[in-house]
DNA sequence: ACTACAATTCGAAATATGTCGAATTGTAGA
DNA sequence: TCTACAATTCGACATATTTCGAATTGTAGT
């Protein structure tokens, strides 16, 4: 196994299993954004990040959605900081290059 | 959501959630094939893609890997092929590209 | 037709996941 | 300190997943 591309494959399972839900993988691709790069997105669904914003767009309780963020968060795809009453989510950047890299060169 | 990447939410958490467990991972890492392009395997363990190879190399019940090869064939990740006695499995380069696009315009 | 091998289906069991509402924690303002 | 808002934790429950061994199906050779 020297040569896999894949070492940890308990990593990435952890990885994959967060985006495996339809409603952490909407959550997921709110927080990427919505906009291609260059376009414009309708103002009121651009870098709504905080979890009150998700949950709006969400339907689902807020403690599900707390679990779910949480999940997210363990696998590493996104980072959480709070900001006085809220705490606002983004994607951690380094993730996405890492799964970009690892399908690039599975072709 | 007029702008969104992911279009159909269920179809790519259908996907996510073929990788999301380790074995079924593991069978979608050797069916890439372990080698960086350019460079050699160990013979034994290239192109190794009928069943009773990925059974060998996995230590699970067949009956497991069966549930495991339907899972992943039903994510549209792998195609099965009969060749006599046996069943040859390869990965969809079609899937892989696309999972590829979805990361690099993530970023 | 019989046998051997390859792989799948079936049924059952243990464990994990997704979900909710109620209760709790954390923060800021009056 | 009291209140209101934001978000999480807790407990419970229904459903899904992972796994196995036994039985079955499919294929090729004798």
């Amino acid at each position: 196994m020297s040569n896999c591309r894949i070492i940890n494959l308990d990593r990435y399972a952890t990885i994959f299993k967060a985006l495996s839900n339809p409603h952490r993988l909407q959550i997921f691709n709110i927080l990427t954004g919505c906009c291609e790069p260059g376009t414009t997105c309708s103002t009121d669904e651009v870098m709504s990040c905080c979890v009150g914003d998700l949950d709006s767009q969400l339907n689902i309780a807020s403690s599900t959605l707390s679990h779910h963020l949480k999940e997210l968060h363990h696998a590493g795809l996104i980072e959480m900081q709070r900001e006085g009453k809220q705490i606002f989510c983004s994607i951690n950047p380094a993730i996405l290059k890492e799964i970009s890299y690892l399908f690039s060169i599975s072709n």
